[in-house]
DNA sequence: ATGTTTCCACCTAGGTGAAAACTT
DNA sequence: AAGTTTTCACCTAGGTGGAAACAT
């Protein structure tokens, strides 16, 4: 095993629907998260290169806080940070701790398969506030904080083969019980199919 | 590796849903083949135990032919095969040949895990009548022919840990691509959800 | 004649945000 | 006041057998 191989430094791992994130980003996006579990939308879907066609491989998706606040949505403000007198309470949130871990269904698979998937998609994947939620695939946030989600590629036909974990800044997201930001609503109304009851007719996108 | 474990004496296979299969079994199963692929009615549904707890296994389901002939359905006379003058027509189907195989989706897992689960159902296997379709967990199989399901126990933390087949006659079944017994179609539609709408009401199951 | 394919109405199963009820 | 839970109409997604069209 050397040095090259432990952090799989070829793979390149690509966010597919990139630009749909980064919509969200724009406005601070929010995911619900509920008793029984929620998808997340956008969807987690990425694109891998670099893989070893022979290789063994587990995708993971897992979810760490953003940063050690809470927050709190003020309309004319967006969000912000709940203050403590003058400065800025600190939690027990910290970033690099994962706060569960979602396994692609298709794991474990060859780095063959995973390489001429077009998309590898983590819909199945979903966010409670429910510590005692036992839905498959289910991660358990705390609302009002912001979350980084992030992509693991583990090699494992051999043991110490490695793994690599992908960031994407564009998918970070707020945890919350219901929208705060009435613009984020109606972007998820807008492109989520599941949610088309509720376009309105004259706003309809082709 | 010991004998022993070579062939997982101690693993029970037991099939959970076999009043259904024994009902529809006395009237000749029959399941449908098609292009994209159509799930199994009854779906295939076992219970293990006996497994190793920390051992990790693959559960597999394969069809293989019941026997080598080719079938006709007779209303009056049931399910024959066919026949070239006086004799049976054989064919190269062989039992002990697998058409296809379907892993089960939570495979590998451990024994505890399998063990735990009331029923392990197969229920997205699906069966096909053409050879290039490429739904995922299809098996190709031909029409107006006889076949067995089997499900396979493979152990895999290790090399050579050996493997277990069982074979529940029950489950035999005619594959066809349309319904030849009457009785059979009733069956379905009294016993998938699915095909509710076609349910009698004079007839409803309580 | 016999067997196959395609299309369809009618279901099951489950993912949406809205709104009202609830909690603290 | 601020955030959470429950319920719901309205969707997507996909599994049924029937019937008509098609193939050989």
């Amino acid at each position: 095993v050397t040095a090259t191989n432990c952090i799989l430094q070829d793979v390149q791992v690509h966010l597919v629907n990139r630009e749909m994130w980064h919509a969200f980003s724009n406005l601070g996006t929010e995911m619900i998260i509920t008793r029984i579990g929620r998808r997340l939308f956008p969807t987690l879907e990425i694109s891998l290169s670099g893989l070893d066609s022979d290789g063994r491989y587990i995708i993971k998706a897992d979810i760490t806080a953003a940063d050690n606040h809470r927050y709190k949505y003020i309309p004319a403000s967006g969000w912000v940070p709940v203050q403590n007198g003058n400065h800025a309470v600190i939690t027990s949130h910290n970033s690099n701790v994962s706060f569960g871990t979602y396994e692609h269904p298709d794991s474990p698979n060859t780095g063959k398969f995973w390489m001429k998937a077009n998309s590898i998609s983590f819909k199945k994947m979903k966010l409670s506030n429910d510590k005692s939620c036992k839905t498959k695939g289910c991660i358990i946030l705390n609302s009002m904080r912001k979350y980084q989600p992030r992509i693991h590629i583990m090699r494992i036909d051999a043991p110490n083969l490695g793994s690599r974990i992908a960031v994407f800044p564009e998918t970070r997201f707020f945890a919350v019980t219901s929208y705060q930001n009435v613009q984020v609503t109606k972007l998820k109304i807008q492109n989520n199919p599941f949610a088309k009851a509720f376009r309105d007719s004259n706003s309809q996108l082709t």
